[in-house]
Order: C-alpha cells, then sequence, then structure tokens
RNA sequence: GGGGAGAUACCAGAGCGGUCAAAUGGGACAGACUGUAAAUCUGUUGGCGCAGCCUUCGGAGGUUCGAAUCCUCCUCUCCCCA
C-alpha cells in the first residue's frame, strides 16, 4: 500500500491524497461507510458504487466471524468476493465490541472471550486469532486488536489498558508478519492509538504506534462519549506524533461537522456509523443543516429531500413523502435515508478534498461547520 | 317478537367500592443515536397558578364517609333465536 501526499493545507493540517490498494484508489480525506456484517444495511452495491461513490467500506471481524464464518468467507474466496464489492474493504478488529459488549465479555491479558449475542456460544478472540480471522475475512486494511476505552475511564485503567494494547499490537505484528493473505493480494495492518482522554497517555501511545512503521496508523478511543472539544483536542495531540507521510484514521467519527474540524487537524480517513443508523431513524443531513424528516412541519413540504444533493434520490423524492414512508413505518423510507446521508458524507469529503487542493479549506470549513450544525 | 352482551381518554381495551387522572397496545407529538446486539431506544399524550387543585369513565337520578366500579330509569350499540 501507498500513500500519496498530494497537498497540504496552509491554515490547517488538513491533507489531500491517494491511498493505492489492492482493490483500487482511495482519494482522501474520506469517509468509509460501515457494514459491519459485510453489508451496509439498506444499500445494494451498485447504489453504494454509482450513487453514493463510495471508495472504501468496513466489514466487522467480530461479527463475520460469528456469522457467515471464515470457513464461508474462505470458501467465497474472500469478503469481496462474497458480497460483491470489488473496491477496497477495511475490517475492524473487534475491539470496539470489546467497548460496545463489555456485558457479555471477560477481558485478560491473553484475550477477550466474548459470549456471543447471537446464541450465548463462547468464543475467545487473541491477536493471534484476529489477524487469522481478518486474513481469512481478505480486507485490505485490517486493524490490530485493541481495548477501545470506555467513558468516564479512570487514568490507572486507562494506563493499563493502553499497555495491553500496545502488547497485543506486538503480537498482531509477530502473527500479521508470520502469515499471508490467502487470496493473494496485499493487506495492511494498522496500529491503534489508545490512552482514553489522557494526554500523557495518548503522547505516548501515539509515539509507541508511530515507531511501528506501519502503512497507516488509526487513533481509536475516542467518540464513545466524551465532549467534543476533548474529542478534538486529543486528535490534534496525537496527529502531532503520528507520521505525516502515512494515512490516519480516526476511528469512529462521526458527524459532519466533527469529519471536517477533525480534518483540519490531520485526519484522513473516518468511518461511522451515523449516516445509516440515523438515516434509517429519519435524521438527515444536508448541507444546510440537520432535517428530523419525522417532525410534523414537513408533513406538506413537497420539495426535494436535497436540491443541491447529489444522490438520485435527493431530488426525486420529496420531503413530505419521505416523511409519509417513515410515518407509515415503509423499508423504502430508511433506505433513501440512508442512501441520502452516505452520498452526503461522501459528497462532503470530496468537496473537503476540493477545497484542500484550492487552498480553500479553513475558510470553507469555518462556513459549513456552522451550516451542518444548524437544525432545521 | 324472544333472549343475551355491552357503552372507559384520539382508537382498541383492562379496571368491577377507596392505593384511579384510570393498566396495556396502537396512533399522535417530540427526543436520542459517533470503529452497528439498533428498520432501534426513550419521553410526553384531560386542564391549571402543576410536590397541590379542578373536571373526567354513554345520560339523568340514587345508595355510600367514598362510585369508572352497586341500584333505578333513559339513550345507543352488538350478538343469538324466531
Amino acid at each position: 500500500m501507498k500513500f500519496n501526499k498530494e497537498h497540504v493545507d496552509t491554515l490547517s493540517s488538513a491533507r489531500a491524497g491517494t491511498i493505492e490498494t489492492a482493490h483500487g484508489d482511495i482519494k482522501t480525506p474520506i469517509f468509509m461507510p460501515v457494514g459491519t456484517v459485510g453489508s451496509v444495511k439498506g444499500i445494494h452495491m451498485k447504489e453504494l458504487n454509482e450513487d453514493i461513490k463510495a471508495q472504501i467500506i468496513l466489514g466487522n471481524t467480530y461479527h463475520l466471524y460469528l456469522r457467515p464464518g471464515t470457513g464461508i468467507l474462505e470458501q467465497a474466496g474472500g469478503l469481496h468476493k462474497f458480497n460483491g464489492w470489488g473496491k477496497p474493504i477495511l475490517t475492524d478488529s473487534g475491539g470496539y465490541q470489546v467497548y460496545s459488549l463489555s456485558e457479555n465479555r471477560k477481558l485478560n491479558e491473553e484475550g477477550v472471550v466474548f459470549r456471543s449475542h447471537i446464541d450465548g456460544s463462547k468464543h475467545t478472540f487473541t491477536p493471534e486469532n484476529v489477524m487469522d480471522i481478518q486474513r481469512k475475512i481478505g480486507a485490505d486494511i485490517i486493524m490490530a486488536f485493541d481495548e477501545c476505552t470506555p467513558f468516564p475511564c479512570d487514568y490507572k485503567y486507562a494506563e493499563n489498558s493502553m499497555k495491553l494494547t500496545h502488547k497485543w499490537l506486538d503480537r498482531c505484528i509477530q502473527q500479521f508478519e508470520n502469515t499471508e493473505c490467502p487470496y493473494g493480494y496485499e493487506q495492511n495492518l494498522f496500529p491503534i492509538v489508545q490512552g482514553s482522554v489522557y494526554a500523557d497517555l495518548r503522547k505516548q501511545s501515539a509515539e509507541y504506534i508511530a515507531s511501528k512503521n506501519a502503512n497507516g496508523y488509526a487513533i481509536g478511543g475516542l467518540s464513545v462519549g466524551e465532549p467534543v472539544e476533548v474529542m478534538y483536542e486529543l486528535t490534534e495531540l496525537v496527529c502531532k506524533y503520528l507520521p505525516t507521510e502515512s494515512p490516519r484514521y480516526l476511528m469512529g467519527v462521526g458527524t459532519p461537522a466533527n469529519i471536517l474540524e477533525c480534518i483540519s487537524l490531520g485526519v484522513d480517513m473516518f468511518d461511522c456509523v451515523m449516516p445509516t443508523r440515523n438515516g434509517r431513524n429519519g435524521m438527515l443531513f444536508t448541507s444546510e443543516g440537520i432535517i428530523n424528516i419525522k417532525n410534523e412541519k414537513w408533513k406538506n413540504d413537497f420539495s426535494p429531500i436535497d436540491s443541491n444533493g447529489t444522490s438520485f434520490v435527493d431530488p426525486f423524492y420529496s420531503k413530505a413523502y419521505l416523511r409519509h414512508l417513515f410515518v407509515a413505518n415503509e423499508m423504502l423510507g430508511p433506505m433513501i435515508g440512508s442512501i441520502h446521508n452516505l452520498a452526503f458524507y461522501l459528497w462532503l469529503v470530496g468537496e473537503a478534498r476540493n477545497k484542500i487542493i484550492e487552498g480553500e479549506f479553513s475558510k470553507w470549513k469555518t462556513i459549513m461547520v456552522k451550516r451542518l450544525q444548524h437544525r432545521l
């Protein structure tokens, strides 16, 4: 994998570049739609590709391991062939599930024992087998196994957790180097910075991770409930210690405004369930602000969802019609909401890239952030 | 014509002497959602000067310290038989 950093903003740390992978190039900054179980919920590959213009999507190790299982994925020839997405894929390691499914797991030095949320069966995840699973899934970018710390999190816990994540990283690297992709193309392992909300731990973690000479670096453990200002401060801090010549991935972020702010801090890659989950639940992100399409005020608004939108759904359906679909509990409503939001997110990062290249990013960002947060 | 059942908040429907401004669904309205256990979850849904008070359970009377709950009559609905 190669990262060509093409432009750097003069007034901020924003960068525009290209990541070259075995399944094609990714123009950064980029937003990656989340397809946990191998499916971006409610979205056809054709829409994802042609309409939303996604360049890379996510999958999840924990979920794909449980269902359909690595056996099926190997038989299929990897996730790309299984789900029909020929472009790059990134898989999360299950580190987020250590946090989100904390009720259903036991953590120790060796790894994590999960009690399956599907059938209650027990499954041990270690840095080694998480690498093996991600090899079999066959994603272009695979993530180190980490513990995403909760918020709030006391210093001692954060410190121990960070040290554990570092030890696990070394084991991940070891296993990664001793194995290869069963499908014959290149995979890349991204290490993850932890350290909760503590600046000294974050610095320590970033420096540790940066020493690993990886093809990309991720920032984890943020957007788990801490104030946004804290998230921005720590992202800024961590970016200072991560190599400038490699892509940086801020995991799980975020709102459109979060993304623009963090692009300006030097982040290149983002993923978040927000455009799909919130889109399914009737919350639309637009360049004019946020719409709750279920609200009564849209019932007789026959104007387009977004007349300047980039997806075919935007001028094609009216707000009144989309509201009707949600109120009537029609599955088309959540599908349109998801397509719109994803297309908007991809438009937003594409526009950010253009502005960086044009040297207009900082000015544009300031105006956009205000508009994006406005509630319509 | 004979016999039976019932009328409860926007709708359906519990409640069958006090702990009832009235369960539970649905609907309506609003909110939440950040590496997805989520087509999910939460709140509000008689009025007000709101830790209290006022007016509500088809209508009118009555019994009782106290009635959505018991009695009488009235109005209306549904079911069965002829």
